[in-house]
DNA sequence: TCGAATAGACTACGAATGTAGTAAAGAGTC
DNA sequence: GACTCTTTACTACATTCGTAGTCTATTCGA
């Protein structure tokens, strides 16, 4: 499988506003952003960073660039997912489901959601 | 709760044989892992940095420095795993756990552990 | 048309990371 | 005790990351 390039922690910040809004500017991206935590410059660097990276794209249009994405979330999640997968857990995909049941809030509703994923799964 | 310090992904590495065998040595660190991909050196700067950071920490025994945990691998994964779910899943932990369903492979025995596992725990 | 505002491009810079080299001190050998 | 070998302590250095500043070109208003 392909590996994804890396996007750094600053960096999904920004790629959250961009899936969620792109095609758009680097200035709507920034009041997408909590506003006492983000610089225009910082944000336009970041922009700059992923378009190396081969993330997003960019066309001029007027006097502004227009970003819009080259790789999905799902994509990066994937690529991001197995890494941290591997990393932290050692590859073994059940002591991790486990670590995040046991560690993390689940709802009933969401416990039942879980269930109904799995009794599909197993056929 | 608690920050703990950022192990970095060359780091973890090291800490995988650290938490399987401490205490130990630079030496013993370095046998247990690839020798083709490690020198000695680096091991070292890495154990140094790890014990900085408050992960490990060193006693002097005779010529050689013996390392012990300080934080266990699950102390470690607990705050690693809390922060990729709020990175890469925005916090939602039902999105998270299906996607490993299904993008990583799970035997039928594992699927019935997590079966097993959801069930306890929604009593 | 000329200056002001604005968006982008390029540059900066310290901290963290990955990867090691060099110098020095302690321990064992003759 | 002098020499050698091992293990540490300190230093190095290119990259990436987080966070911007400066310089420039372009647009908009008067």
């Amino acid at each position: 499988m392909e590996k994804g390039p890396k996007i750094s922690d600053a960096e999904w910040e920004v790629m959250k506003v961009v899936w969620d809004h792109a095609p758009m500017t680097a200035t709507e991206v920034l009041d997408l952003l909590p506003h006492d935590q983000w610089k225009q410059k910082t944000v336009n660097t970041f922009l700059a960073r992923l378009e190396q990276k081969g993330v997003i794209e960019s066309q001029r249009e007027g006097r502004a660039n227009v970003y819009s994405c080259l790789l999905s979330e799902g994509e990066c999640r994937r690529t991001e997912g197995s890494h941290f997968l591997s990393k932290v857990f050692r590859g073994k995909v059940a002591p991790m489901m486990l670590h995040f049941i046991e560690n993390e809030e689940l709802s009933d509703g969401e416990l039942d959601e879980l269930r109904a994923i799995l009794d599909r799964k197993a056929k």
